[in-house]
This record gives C-alpha cells, sequence and structure tokens, in this order.
DNA sequence: TTTGAAAAATGCGAAGC
DNA sequence: GCTTCGCATTTTTCAAA
C-alpha cells in the first residue's frame, strides 16, 4: 500500500533480470540480511507490486501469429465489450485509450486462419463492436519487462 | 530447438501460474521424478523457450502514463528507427506491423509531462519518423503473460 | 532421458534487538 | 524493521539404469 523505498527498487531491479534470483545473493549484494529481502518481496507480494511469472517466446510455443487491433466501439458499449474480450484466451492484453481507438487489444494466434477466425466469427459479433482496425505483427525488436528505470 | 512435447507444454502452464512453484511440486502432479522436470526447464531455458522474470505492476513503481504509439515510417526507414527506439528504457515494446502503422511501440511514463517530454523532443526528432499516433491507456482490462492456450 | 539418494544451497519461522 | 539461528524444503550433483 504505501511507497516503496530505494531498497525496494533495487530489489525489483535484481529480480527483474532473472526472477530465480536467490535471495541470500540480493542481500550480498544490498549489504543487507536474507530475512530482509525476504520480508520486503513478500510484503510487496502481499500489496501486489510483482509477481513472479514465467515469461514463453510465443514463437517456441507454436503462436506465431501476433497482433494489434484497434477497436471502435459504440457510444456506452465500450466497458461491455471489454469485458466480453479479456475472456479470450487468446487475448493477452486489453486496455481504453484515448485517441483513434476506443480500445486495443494484443492477441496470439497459432496460425493466420485462427487470426482470421477470432475477426470474422468472434470480434465481427460482439455487440457494440463497430470497427477493428487489425495490425499483424511483421518483425518484434522488443519485448520487455524490465521497466523500472534505473 | 526441436519440439516440445506434452509434458513440456505442461510444465510451462504450471510455472506460467506462479513462477516460483517448486520443481518438486510439478514433478508430483505429473508423476515424474523431480529431475525429470529440472532436466527440461534446463532444456528449455537453453533454447530460450521461457524465462523466469517477475511482472511488475506499472502503477505501484510510479509508472502512471501507459501508451501505445503507432508510428509511419519513411519507407526504408522502419529499421532504423525501430532500431532507434528500442534503446529507450521506457519503450517496452517495438514491433513492425502490416496495417496502418509501421511501427507500434507501447510505453511507460511517470507522469504526462514525461510523455509530452518524449513525444515532442525524443519521438519527432527521430529521422524517418513520419507520424505519430499516441494512444494514451484509460484503463486497463487485462495484461497477462499466461497465453499458453491449454 | 529418467531416476534415486547424498550434499549444498535456499527459504522459512521465531525470538531478540 | 533488521538480524541471527536452527530447521524444513528445494535445488544440485552424479552415478546408474
Amino acid at each position: 500500500m504505501d511507497n516503496l523505498d530505494e531498497m525496494d527498487m533495487e530489489i525489483l531491479n535484481y529480480l527483474q533480470d532473472n526472477g530465480k534470483r536467490p535471495y541470500s545473493e540480493i542481500a550480498r549484494l544490498l549489504d543487507v540480511s536474507e530475512g530482509t529481502i525476504r520480508s520486503r518481496v513478500n510484503k510487496m507480494l502481499k500489496n501486489e507490486v510483482f509477481e513472479f511469472i514465467i515469461h514463453t517466446n510465443p514463437n517456441k510455443v507454436g503462436l506465431n501469429v501476433q497482433v494489434i487491433v484497434g477497436i471502435t466501439t459504440q457510444l456506452g458499449k465500450q466497458d461491455a465489450v471489454a469485458a466480453h474480450l479479456q475472456q479470450y484466451p487468446e487475448v493477452r492484453f486489453v486496455g481504453a485509450f484515448s485517441g483513434k481507438h476506443d480500445l486495443i487489444i494484443q492477441a496470439y494466434f497459432k496460425s493466420n486462419d485462427d487470426l482470421v477466425n477470432f475477426v470474422n466469427h468472434e470480434l465481427s459479433k460482439i455487440e457494440g463492436v463497430m470497427n477493428a482496425d487489425v495490425n499483424v505483427e511483421l518483425k518484434q525488436f522488443k519485448d520487455t519487462f524490465s521497466y523500472i528505470i534505473p
């Protein structure tokens, strides 16, 4: 709940390099005891500051088609459309935006067929969706999660 | 390099719920020995199938302004612009797309001031950038990394 | 590759400062 | 809130099937 101090940020910085880095190693690097790191990590986990996950390379698990779709929704239907979209496992990200599109989503598919199927048979049938601007990824330059600016 | 079998996928499925899940627990769930899980995990790590990371809640670390920017680049300058953009720590994602925009990026900022500064003083000065369509996130509905479809 | 068992390292809880 | 110190759990190592 309360704010993070410098040591918390340093802990996050070490962990975002490698989620398996042992508390004892971080403790050595920051010159405190292992218990200190552990209690701070657990406090941050409890406060949902971060979570331990894995980042899978989509291509290596057969998800070769990645898209970002800008969606225009009918006035007043934005929340309902978003609630609907977030239920799809293929949809990784859903956000409401100011700008050209009301909603922007990011999704992964195994094949172009699956993508076309999603757009034509799912997206187009959601009530309140007026327009969908589909962008298919051709090349990925960066996809990091280490966004704690040091 | 070679393909993942069903057990590999199940391991990924268990880990994406919780990157700290012990190998021994996964072993029990899949009815194999702990060493089997470990050797498969290490093989996948070596082949860059996935990595252990943390996912930090941007709001909790003071990154309150999230944007997705669609960028139109001058013909032939796409790669150069992308290479430039990916150097900013604020920029989490850079991809080349087919569709309305040549490049799409996702970035986090501490404040609107920082965003405006980035757009006016950095983005606008990159050679080859012709247009930038800035979308500011108003609300986040979903932001998951568990996209291994079971 | 997978297994099993011993050794090493890590994580945990509690008490005290 | 930080540390220390036993104890439990996990990870590592390695020989063998």
